[in-house]
Parts: C-alpha cells; sequence; structure tokens
DNA sequence: ACCTGAACACCGTTCAAGT
DNA sequence: ACCTGAACACCGTTCAAGT
C-alpha cells in the first residue's frame, strides 16, 4: 500500500534506461543550448537524483559521446545505387541537416577525443564510398584529410554569430567598419541587401556550404581522373 | 618601515597591467593546456587575489579574447610584392605556426562569438588581399565561406588525436578495426608506414594542410579565370 | 548488496564590510 | 574611494553511511 501510494505519486516511475538519459539530454540541449545541459540538470529533468545517472552513464564525457552518437544515428544511410561524387556529396548534405536539428551538435563533435563505434561506423562507410569508387588509398587519404569534419556535415564558420542582436551595437560596429574595416564593410554592405536588414544574417548558409563542398568534390574528382 | 618588510616579502612587486596578465595566461595554457587556466590559477600565477584581476579584464570571456589576439599578433603581415594567391598562401602557413605554438588557440578561437577589433583587422587584410588581387564582391564572398577557420591557419581535423596512447588499447582497437571497419584499416595501416609504429601519428599533418589548402586555392583560381 | 545524501574540490563572479 | 575576504550559486564526482 504504500508502494500503491508511491505510485500514484510518481505516476507510471518510467525506469532509467541509457536511451531516456540520453534522449532527455538531447531535448534538453535543443531546447536550451548544451550549456545548460548539467549532469544535475538532466538529472532533474528525469526526476531522479543526480547519482542515479552514473548507473547509466560513466561520466559526463560519455554522456556527450553518446549524444554525438544519437545525431549521427539520424543520419541516412549511402546511397549505393550512383557515383562516389552524388553518394557523397548527398549524405554530407543529409549530415548537415541533422546537425541543423541539434545546433549543439558540431562543437560537440568538435570537443570529442576518441571517435565512438557509432562514428567509426560512419566514417568507414565514407571511406568505403571513395576506395570503392576508384580512389587510391593515397589519394583516399588526403581526401580526408581536406573534407576534414565537412565530412560529418559542417564546417567551422568565421564567427558564429548566433547574434544577440543588440540594433544599437550592431549600428554602432557597422559604422566603425565603414572606416577602419573597409573590405569587410564592403562585402557585407553588398552581400546583405536581399534580407530585411542592410547587416543581419543576409547570406544563404545552404548554398554557401554547398558552394564550398562542390568546390572540394570537383577539386577532388580532377585529382582522380589525372592519376 | 612597514613598506619595507612588504617590498622586500614580494620582492620586485610587479604592478598588474593587462599585458602581464594576458602574457602569464598565454603561458599557463601553453604549459598546462587551456582547460587548466581558470581565473583562479591565473591570479594564482600572478601572486594576486582572484578579484584583482577583474581590474584588467570584465569577465573571462574577455580574458580569452584577449588570448586570441596575443596569438593573432604573432601572425607575419601580409606579403605586398606579390600576387594574391603566394600572399595569402604565406600569410596562412604563418598563421597555422602561430597556432602550433599554441596548441590551445584555435579551440579558444572556435569559441568565441564576436571578433575582436584584432580579429576584423585580420580578416580586412585577408579581404584586402582578394579584392585588389581582382576577385568580384561576390567571389570573394563565397571564398570566404569555403576557407572558413582555415583563413585563420586551421581547419577541424576529424579527430583531435591527441593519444593518451595507451599501447594495450590501441592494440585492441587496431584488431577491431580490421574485422568491423576494413576501409579504417586499410587506411590507416598503409598511410603510416614510414613513421616507427604502424598506427600512430604516421601522417605528416604539415603536407596534409597545405595539400588541401592547394586544392582549395586552385579550385579558387579557376573560379577567377572563368569569371 | 544496493542506493543516495552529504560532502569534496573545484568554478566564475557578487558584494558588503573593511581600510 | 579603493581593495578584498567571504560568500553565492553553481559544477562533476566521491564516498561513507544508511537501508
Amino acid at each position: 500500500m504504500s508502494t500503491e501510494i508511491e505510485e500514484t505519486g510518481a505516476l507510471a516511475r518510467v525506469p532509467l534506461t541509457r536511451e531516456r538519459v540520453l534522449r532527455t539530454a538531447v531535448d534538453l540541449a535543443d531546447r536550451g543550448g548544451i550549456e545548460s545541459l548539467s549532469m544535475r540538470k538532466l538529472a532533474q529533468a528525469l526526476d531522479v537524483v543526480p547519482m542515479a545517472l552514473y548507473r547509466h552513464v560513466a561520466h559526463k564525457e560519455e554522456l556527450l559521446d553518446g549524444l554525438v552518437d544519437v545525431v549521427i544515428g539520424e543520419i541516412d544511410p549511402a546511397r549505393t545505387d550512383t557515383d562516389w561524387k552524388t553518394a557523397m556529396r548527398e549524405r554530407i548534405l543529409s549530415a548537415r541537416r541533422a546537425l541543423l536539428r541539434h545546433p549543439w551538435a558540431s562543437r560537440v563533435m568538435e570537443s570529442r577525443t576518441a571517435p565512438t563505434p557509432v562514428a567509426l561506423a560512419y566514417m568507414d562507410s565514407m571511406i568505403g564510398l571513395l576506395r570503392t569508387g576508384g580512389f587510391s588509398l593515397e589519394l583516399t587519404h588526403h581526401v580526408l584529410h581536406t573534407m576534414g569534419s565537412r565530412t560529418f556535415g559542417f564546417a567551422q564558420e568565421l564567427f558564429n554569430d548566433s547574434g544577440d542582436s543588440d540594433p544599437e551595437a550592431e549600428a554602432q560596429m557597422w559604422e566603425a567598419m565603414a572606416g577602419t574595416y573597409p573590405y569587410i564593410y564592403e562585402i557585407f554592405s553588398t552581400i546583405s541587401h536581399d534580407d530585411t536588414s542592410v547587416v543581419g544574417a543576409g547570406c544563404d548558409d545552404q548554398f554557401e556550404f554547398e558552394f564550398a563542398l562542390d568546390l572540394m568534390l570537383d577539386g577532388i574528382e580532377r585529382l582522380k581522373d589525372r592519376s
């Protein structure tokens, strides 16, 4: 009967599993950003004492590894009915879509020191695309270095303008740029005409990502044909 | 006289300046890694109470901005006596050398949300190389997106194998790879023959960086000539 | 044997009390 | 008016005491 009361009190006291821990963590990070994801807050969201998490995850690093695995799991498998270039291109764009759904994911991926089996499997199939596509071992290796994190669908932007967008401060920066950074000013002022503001997120990130991706894929293809 | 004792006790009690704070912080990070750089430890290294730092730096974020500025300050200025391609190539390689001297720097740069004036000036002169080299505004913009952080001399490696290098665990991973990740195995086992171990840091990072850089510069040059 | 509250050893930063 | 010790509100994680 005390059991009954407990059950009612905690409603359907779902047992804590690694999967539920990870799912809740992804949710928390999606909602409040990765910096708001602490072991303590995660425990609270799961209605559990912090120490209970350590049954399913050795430490926070392992939790972060798990989050990356969840995101990689959302990437479509590689097509097997086309050439290497199309298959790689489409898969990378699928990876990019997964990362856009979880804006914290690329930063967490950067911070990992050792690849998980899931990440290794992803890499292995990517390399497989090249090898079965006729690339030599050497060229494959160079290509991997060239693509870097782009293989996982992201690239290092120069500055992550997550834009707190204080319009006053922005206008001021704008003014300063014209004088002291003429070339930056020139670019920004002409590029972002399509958007509402003169400054702001005036460029098409998707286009720019594909531009760089294709420049690399084309360059890589040329090297392959030459060898 | 009590003054005299104090002076002797603290020896040449150098006054705290922003520059001395930054220099010590760079030193600390160089020596013990960026994760060992806390406001408290920095204060201790300067033989000062933690709060004293806040006179020279508004918060830790500003300290990190300052560190990035120090590193950018070590990059050679752009040559003015060559074509855009050579000037850009050499400057990026100079930036890379600066980053190699401070292994924590690229990670700190990634974490900055807003560029400092020093970073903006660097970017402005980089863009200037392209513009005076005959690039259209549009192409210049695309190039910036393509190069991304490479402009600052670094690229996202797939995994930062800072190698704790537990040889036993490494051998085990090696064994697992052959079976479950055949393509990764194939690459690693053939590439790193030049080095001592079969695994290990068997590839020439400098070569790989330049390979990718040149692939991009060549692709960019081709686009420019076409337009 | 299992579970967990309290504690530890840290953070960055605030603020009021001291000089 | 300046300086700073103590305190605050957090962390991730250990561990011994409780059941």
